[in-house]
RNA sequence: GGGCCUAUAGCUCAGUUGGUUAGAGCGUUCGCCUGAUAAGCGAGAGGUCAGUGGUUCAAAUCCACUUAGGCCCA
């Protein structure tokens, strides 16, 4: 007897249903790498119009986390998109690999930490070795990319240009040389730059003190007891209201809104207020040091808040930022007597070795001693922390190099540019607004090891400092032969370009300045070394939200001060990655997931899918149910293309139709197509991956799963394999694969590919071209119209059948003989495709109906009845020529007819 | 302490300028199929739209406050 199942055209591929990622994507990327798919990619747009996404550089201290897999990802999404519309796409990693992280963990590898030379040597190595670690786990995410060439701060090249970088802005007069109070870390012995400082919460004393004047004692509150050591002012709001309190026949000075607050701290039982005053009228007025032989005056200052204190605030420019500005508008000294591990100078002879901690002790006791402490309590407050070490910094007047953020104005400019700037998500503006609006100087030098030095030289004699343009040139280009490390091998006359007399006392003699760059000022110039001159300004930065204050701060800066236009016409900013609870993740917590977990059980695709299928622009959560049903909907897509290649293992382009021959369901589903590459490609331009996800995957799940791919087994199964019914279906199928693939490609690199690679053995996906779509004709619509009718009658249709199969009435939908009632005129235009609409052997369009199964919809009246007919074994409808040939009495007419034809798989 | 952002079914997302009964897909439950088979199809259940108060004929949507979380600033 025949064996039937083997007459019919089932589907067969090598393509399987289990991917098996995590052993499976490391083949694609090594073709990838071995063909040079990215290369050939680029080659194959090389002279079209540019699109290029400057990479951020990452930090090369440590494994990938899950943030930066993500912003990688996101990134490779987007040049991927851009490469499939046709631009010339290239990507150019980097890495930052100078400064304090690094040096800090490499510096507790030496004993003898004189050695600078050998420790910056040990830096190198450590940056260099996690840069090939991080390379390797970036590229297992599936990013294409220049891997071989990419840009690194610690590179000779970059060392040389930034010094560069720095000589045009030293020659344009965006440097001096500043003495001022900064953030300092006495651990880690440097000046901090703002993007390098926490807050936590930490315990003070809180105290209030008396300092004494002709007719009063003024009423003071501070938090660092240390810097009354350095007062040499104080200040008062010009604008309110300060009263004279007398209390047990003493007279205090303090503002009337926290007296009620200061005489519940003090426990003053009587007191009566004596006189009453604005702020301004104490401009002037002298009160002595409480422990020193010093004056200090009184300035006024907007600053001074009424919040808590006692509004009389004690000034110590040495030690503050406002507390230094109100001091210069006044022509107060600064007073600095903390050296650069923290501890108090000989300038401060009482207090000479001491820590400000120890110090804080011995001027609380000294202020008791003298009497002149009033209260004094612990309380929790943020305070500045060392973003490295975590220690508290304290402010410390040092001489520092900055850069001008309003010289030439620079910061009206780019404030004007953050305007004409796209951002996405658009409350990135106003963010970045602030950012650059309130930010101070820019502090760019560090006094540590691991960096680019800032090639200043110092008077032997009387240490007037010399930094000027075309020393830092000729210091870069022996950067650029040599690297930074030639400034520690070289004496001070091998680095300079010439005989100098200093300017000031004209001796010939210098010695080098140690100073080296902030790393902000490294990476605020990767646009001008990693893209060529053709390629800056780029189109796009794409980076945490972090970077307003940091990376997107410092190079808009640099780049508003060099060439005088910004780096980036659009800058996207992505969320964090949160744990299931939407907490943030720490080591300390517990509830970090990293990258290479996720790949080892599910594998970079579902990573990337997960990426594509969250709204990244808020915070986003890692959970293990998101990667469950991230899972399956993986299988679903991966599965749905599966069945595609699978019925196309006998297609090939000779089998195409025209699309004017197509049958009319399958015109309809390359309409759909059509509306969906114009929807997806819409939400790929607009940065909204996760919409092209669900656009995508709605597609799969709704349209083709469900009603297309259904409704075509039997044409594709039963039908001659070289029958119009089954060539028009192979042909959608086969247009619906290829532009399903490429569009999906951005987020499914691998499994795109592994689609690609099926219907195009050793071709690259990324090859191809974003497919073509167009406006849908006016009978497209119609047909689109009719047809979406029917799938609502369709819907209807189920809900008779079910409780039929639920009784065990029936079985599959062939054995069902429908009844319709309904005015929708497209089922009598159709009527000859219902039984395979409706997966039914028989469909009557009746004007009553009477069955055993019935429902009433909005659209129409249904009923379900057995088919009476014989039901044919090879396509299991039921219809009435089965049983009146002899030859096959199993079969029907069009099964007899394939089976006769020999047409058969 | 100040500013900005977020909160819609178990999960991920839609919800236009305020306007019938708040949607989708997944998951779940139940059923069918066994010719996509560690697959496929169908149906059902699931939401006080974070909470409270207000504006309005009408609020997920506008306003205020609160709670939780995130980020920035001091």
């Amino acid at each position: 007897m025949l064996d039937l199942k083997k007459t019919l055209n089932l589907p067969q591929t090598d393509f399987p249903m289990k991917a098996n990622l995590p052993e499976c994507e490391p083949k694609f990327v090594k073709f990838w790498d071995e063909n040079e798919i990215y290369k050939k990619a680029l080659k194959r747009r090389e002279g079209n119009e540019k699109f290029i996404l400057h990479d951020g550089p990452p930090y090369a201290n440590n494994n990938i986390h899950l943030g930066l897999a993500m912003n990688k990802i996101i990134k490779d999404i987007t040049t991927k998109y851009k490469m499939l519309k046709r631009f010339y796409t290239p990507y150019r990693p980097g890495w930052d690999a100078h400064g304090m992280p690094i040096e800090n963990i490499v510096i507790k590898e030496f004993k003898d930490q004189s050695n600078r030379l050998a420790i910056r040597k040990r830096c190198r190595e450590f940056a260099s070795n996690w840069i090939s670690i991080q390379m390797e786990e970036f590229k297992r995410l599936g990013v294409l990319g220049e891997w071989d060439n990419p840009y690194i701060t610690l590179s000779n090249h970059y060392e040389g240009t930034e010094l560069q970088m720095l000589s045009d802005v030293v020659n344009k007069g965006y440097v001096y040389r500043g003495y001022m109070p900064v953030h300092w870390c006495p651990t880690c012995t440097t000046a901090l730059a703002i993007s390098e400082i926490e807050y936590e919460i930490l315990d003070s004393n809180s105290l209030t003190f008396t300092m004494e004047g002709e007719e009063y004692k003024a009423l003071i509150w501070t938090t660092t007891p240390w810097t009354i050591i350095s007062n040499l002012a104080l200040a008062v709001h010009p604008d309110y209201t300060y009263v004279i309190v007398e209390v047990d026949g003493e007279h205090f000075l303090l503002a009337q809104n926290l007296l009620l607050d200061n005489v519940k701290k003090t426990n003053w039982k009587d007191y009566k207020i004596v006189a009453e005053f604005k702020g301004e009228e104490l401009e002037g007025k002298k009160f002595k040091h409480p422990f020193l032989d010093r004056e200090s005056p009184v300035l006024l200052a907007r600053f001074v808040n009424m919040d808590e204190g006692t509004g009389v605030v004690h000034i110590a420019p040495g030690h503050g930022r406002e507390d230094y500005v109100i001091g210069q508008s006044y022509g107060i000294d600064i007073f600095s007597p903390v050296d650069e591990n923290g501890k108090f100078t000989e300038e401060a002879p009482d207090f000479e070795g001491l820590s400000t901690e120890e110090a804080s002790e011995k001027v609380i006791k000294v202020l008791k001693d003298k009497g002149s402490l009033i209260h004094i309590e612990t309380i929790s407050h943020n305070y500045p922390v060392c973003w490295r070490c975590k220690d508290p910094l304290i402010f410390r007047a040092t001489e520092q190099w900055f850069l001008s953020v309003d010289y030439n104005n620079l910061r009206d400019k780019a404030l004007e540019v953050v305007n004409r700037t796209r951002w996405h998500p658009p409350q990135s503006e106003q963010r970045m607004f602030v950012a650059v609006k309130d930010r101070p100087d820019w502090c760019i030098s560090r006094q540590r090891i691991w960096g680019v030095n800032i090639p200043a030289f110092f008077c032997s004699n009387c240490n007037e400092v010399l930094l000027e343009p075309d020393i830092i040139d000729y210091v870069a280009e022996i950067f650029k032969r040599e690297s930074a490390d030639a400034w520690f091998e070289k004496e001070a006359k091998e680095l300079l370009p010439s005989t100098r007399k200093c300017k000031k006392c004209g001796n010939s003699e210098f010695r080098k300045g140690m100073d080296i760059l902030d790393v902000w000022f490294d990476s605020g110039v990767s646009s001008f070394i990693a893209l060529s001159e053709d390629e800056w300004p780029s189109n796009m930065f794409l980076e945490g939200p972090d970077q307003h204050r940091g990376w997107f701060n410092s190079s808009l800066m640099l780049s508003m001060a060099i060439k005088e236009k910004p780096p980036f016409d659009t800058v996207v900013t992505h969320g964090w990655v949160l744990d299931e609870t939407g907490q943030s993740m720490h080591k300390s917590l517990g509830n970090v997931t990293s990258p290479a977990e996720i790949i080892d059980e599910f594998g970079a695709d579902v990573l990337r899918l997960w990426i594509a299928s969250v709204d990244w622009t808020q915070d986003v959560r890692y959970g293990r149910e998101v990667f469950q049903r991230l899972v399956d909907a993986y299988r679903k897509i991966r599965n749905s293309f599966r069945f595609m290649l699978g019925n196309l293992y006998d297609f090939t382009s000779s089998d195409m139709l025209s699309l004017d021959k197509l049958l009319p369901f399958d015109k309809y589903i390359l309409v759909e197509l059509n509306n969906l590459l114009r929807v997806v490609d819409k939400e790929y331009e607009s940065i909204s991956y996760h919409r092209v996800y669900r656009e995508v995957y709605n597609f799969i799940v709704s349209t083709l799963s469900s009603f297309y791919f259904d409704i075509l087994k039997d044409r594709l199964y039963v039908d001659g394999k070289d029958s119009l019914k089954r060539r028009s279906a192979q042909t959608a199928l086969y247009h619906i694969v290829k532009s399903l693939a490429i569009v999906i490609s951005p987020i499914l690199s691998f499994t795109s590919e592994e689609v690609w690679q099926t219907l195009y053995p050793d071709e690259s996906v990324f090859l191809s071209d974003f497919p073509n779509y167009k406006e849908p004709s006016e009978k497209d619509l119609e047909l689109k119209t009719k047809i979406d009718k029917l799938l609502k009658i369709r819907d209807e249709f189920h809900k008779a059948l079910e409780p039929a199969q639920e009784d065990n009435f029936i079985g599959n939908s062939l054995e069902a003989a429908v009844q319709i009632k309904s005015a929708l005129p497209e089922l009598h235009e159709f009527e000859e495709y219902l039984p395979e609409f409706f997966i039914a052997s028989e469909v009557s369009l009746l004007d009553k109906i009477d069955a055993k199964y019935t429902y009433d919809g909005e659209h129409g009246s249904y009923g379900v009845n057995k088919a009476k007919s014989l039901k044919c074994k090879r396509c299991w409808v039921q219809t009435t020529s089965v049983g009146e040939n002899y030859e096959f009495p199993d079969l029907c007419e069009r099964c007899i007819d394939v089976v006769k034809g020999g047409e058969i798989g």
